[in-house]
DNA sequence: ACGACTTATGTCAGAATTTGACATAAGTTA
DNA sequence: TAACTTATGTCAAATTCTGACATAAGTCGT
């Protein structure tokens, strides 16, 4: 029994828009078509395997229901996000859990080979551990998603960035990955991840979404009407990168003067700190410093904050987003940084674009990226992708 | 004979998209179904009165096809562009042609009784003149698109300014408006409607468009994927009122320090010129000055274009869009503007995001506004709109 | 001018899909 | 246990879409 794709991928859609079991009546009623009709086209997606039902659920006055969720075990995503100075490798399941993960502390510009390397072991591995070797009734799909810490070219899948990352800059990461993998290989920024798992996971109702991370650098992301804006090459979200008053004079790794980062990032901190007489060598140092108190820390996170602040409100008042999210290691040193943050914004932007804006810290942890790159891969895997040139391989997956 | 809706859509969206007359067999292939049963949709859309049969067109060795493209006479809308120191009324039929416009000189701070007074007066007299009694076949439909120099709450459809137009600010105009005529009433941002046009008419293949509007004050207009990007309050695209390095101490009409427009708006470039001796009263005058060589005003205005191209270089790495447009009537100053704006925007972004960027000017004349504005009134008539607010009314026109 | 060829269109029966109604299943409540 | 409520399976009828065929209306070559 074949179902026309668009409505198998309706179903998939609103399964996974609910987080929670649903029976075939509202199931039916949400996608607006008659339940005879869906209930046909559930039985085809069960032998598929793509959705499961679950036990019937608890009555209300009649036969009680049986709900139906996403088959979590129907298809796994490996995910690689890397990192300035660390760098995770974990493996999801449909629902979007980390099933595993692993981290290793090493700088991004140790290399492609030495990282994607590691990452491309420990992915094998866990898809050995957790992928069933062959499911009753069709295979396990997989996926393979890499965020690296820089913009990336759609187009090629791999790192353009001047500012950093050298060592990347003619390494074909996808390349590198369908050799090992026979899988959809999706690169992209590490930003855009951490975006897309805050929209999906804490910000769903959120229809203009603006990320900023700040870790070792300074990194924006974009999220409207649930898609990542990537731009033309996929340079969208740079925030770091942006010219600030206050920075003036600063000279950024990227060979500017005045960037954001050169006076907010971590590896800014990290060097005035230094240069101050303390022993910090990374970010977390620098965090642990300020939640300790340290008077020299503090007031330099505190003006770093400002900055970041000042960057952000130029980016409220361009695009009126209903939530800023701040994200990254820079948020362990308290709420020095959110206060500070806030304090640029509704200083510099109009009381409009302000009004309802809801500026928070991020609450997703340290696996951000892993829990993004997760949702994109199933978006990828369940055909919901949006990303043009990914379409050919998504086709013959739907159809499969 | 009745026709799905959706297929009525898409086939009214497809013909909108070519501009050019199109054959039976090539509306069925770009829609992928089968030609019979586009025959069939496209009957009833005839008794609509929505698309007409043209005359068949040229051989190309076989029977000459009857190509069809929309009716313009099924619709009609009607567009009140108010600007900061001038206002336009004007009517566009369904292929978005101006049939008729007519422009007054009149400052916006008149207050919105007379203004829009004005405005509806006009749009009635037009109405009369150029829309048909009685259609054949179903009546014309007709909508109303008002742009205002402000943002523009889309929950309630007025303005809500603190930086100008205090007069406005209790006048409900979508309220007015609907008193005046029994059609759906659409109030958006000027720079909106502007921005749409740029994307529509002449940029058609940009997904990440921005515009920059010079005029009075400076504003900015989003086009993502087609769609005008409005924020959560509709307050998105604000650039004028973002920080400027190089605007420090300048006192903004909004009542911050520091903003562009503050230095590059046109109120204050005129009113910078008065303080200079020069004999200047609005926008028009100083642009002539320039394109005359008078060189207080030159080096004003270039002044003023870089401090612009810094605020666009910063919108470029937010967004990394592929066309930005420049519109207003300080174009009018010559090739001085564009050159200095992109003088700005090429030294302070990334080069990944400037790469293949296109700069360009606008090439669609003062009355780009009224163009903007008849776009989004035909989207609305062929239920095509992204505004939510209006789906009832669309929804009940298109079943119609 | 005429026939061969090419391309477009109308028609319609059959295929595919969706629906609504009805019978049945499986609980709750009095 | 009977009455009631809600969920599900089934299937014929209705709707929609398609593919094939016949026909229409040009061009091209002789």
């Amino acid at each position: 029994m074949d179902i026309p794709g668009e409505r198998a991928s309706a179903i998939l859609q609103e399964l996974r828009r609910r987080r929670s079991p649903v029976s075939r009546s509202e199931l039916a009623a949400s996608l607006g078509v008659a339940r005879a009709t869906l209930s046909e086209a559930l039985v085809a997606l069960d032998e598929m395997g793509l959705v499961s039902g679950d036990a019937v659920s608890q009555s209300s006055g009649g036969r009680p229901p049986q709900t139906f969720s996403l088959n979590p075990s129907a298809g796994f995503v490996g995910v690689i996000d890397v990192g300035g100075s660390r760098s995770r490798v974990g493996i999801a399941d449909l629902s979007g859990a980390i099933l595993e993960d692993s981290l290793r502390v090493i700088p991004v510009d140790s290399g492609p080979e030495e990282i994607m390397g590691w990452a491309a072991a420990e992915l094998e591995r866990m898809f050995a551990a957790h992928v069933p070797a062959t499911k009753s009734r069709g295979r396990s799909r997989i996926a393979v998603v890499a965020g690296l810490p820089g913009p990336v070219d759609f187009t090629t899948g791999s790192v353009v960035s001047p500012p950093i990352m050298r060592t990347w800059q003619d390494f074909d990461t996808r390349d590198f990955l369908m050799r090992r993998f026979d899988a959809p290989i999706v690169i992209d920024n590490d930003v855009n991840l951490i975006a897309l798992a805050e929209q999906r996971l804490s910000h769903h109702r959120s229809s203009v979404l603006l990320v900023i991370k700040l870790g070792t650098g300074v990194g924006g992301g974009l999220v409207i009407n649930g898609q990542v804006l990537r731009g033309a090459r996929g340079a969208a979200g740079d925030i770091g990168h942006t010219q600030s008053a206050r920075a003036h004079g600063s000279l950024c790794r990227c060979g500017h003067i005045g960037c954001v980062e050169a006076v907010a990032g971590g590896w800014a901190l990290v060097q005035e700190l230094q240069e101050r007489g303390l022993d910090v060598t990374n970010v977390s140092d620098v965090a642990r410093l300020v939640r300790d108190g340290d008077p020299v820390a503090s007031s330099h996170v505190r003006a770093a904050a400002k900055v970041v602040g000042q960057a952000v409100a130029q980016a409220v008042s361009l695009l009126n987003p209903d939530t800023v999210v701040i994200s990254g290691e820079m948020l362990g040193a308290g709420d020095q940084v959110l206060s500070a943050i806030r304090e640029g914004v509704y200083q510099y932007s109009l009381p409009l674009a302000t009004y309802d804006l809801n500026l928070v810290p991020s609450t997703l942890g340290s696996r951000v990226g892993l829990k993004g790159g997760a949702q994109l891969g199933i978006d990828v895997l369940l055909g919901q992708a949006d990303l043009p040139q990914l379409h050919d391989v998504v086709e013959s997956r739907v159809s499969a």
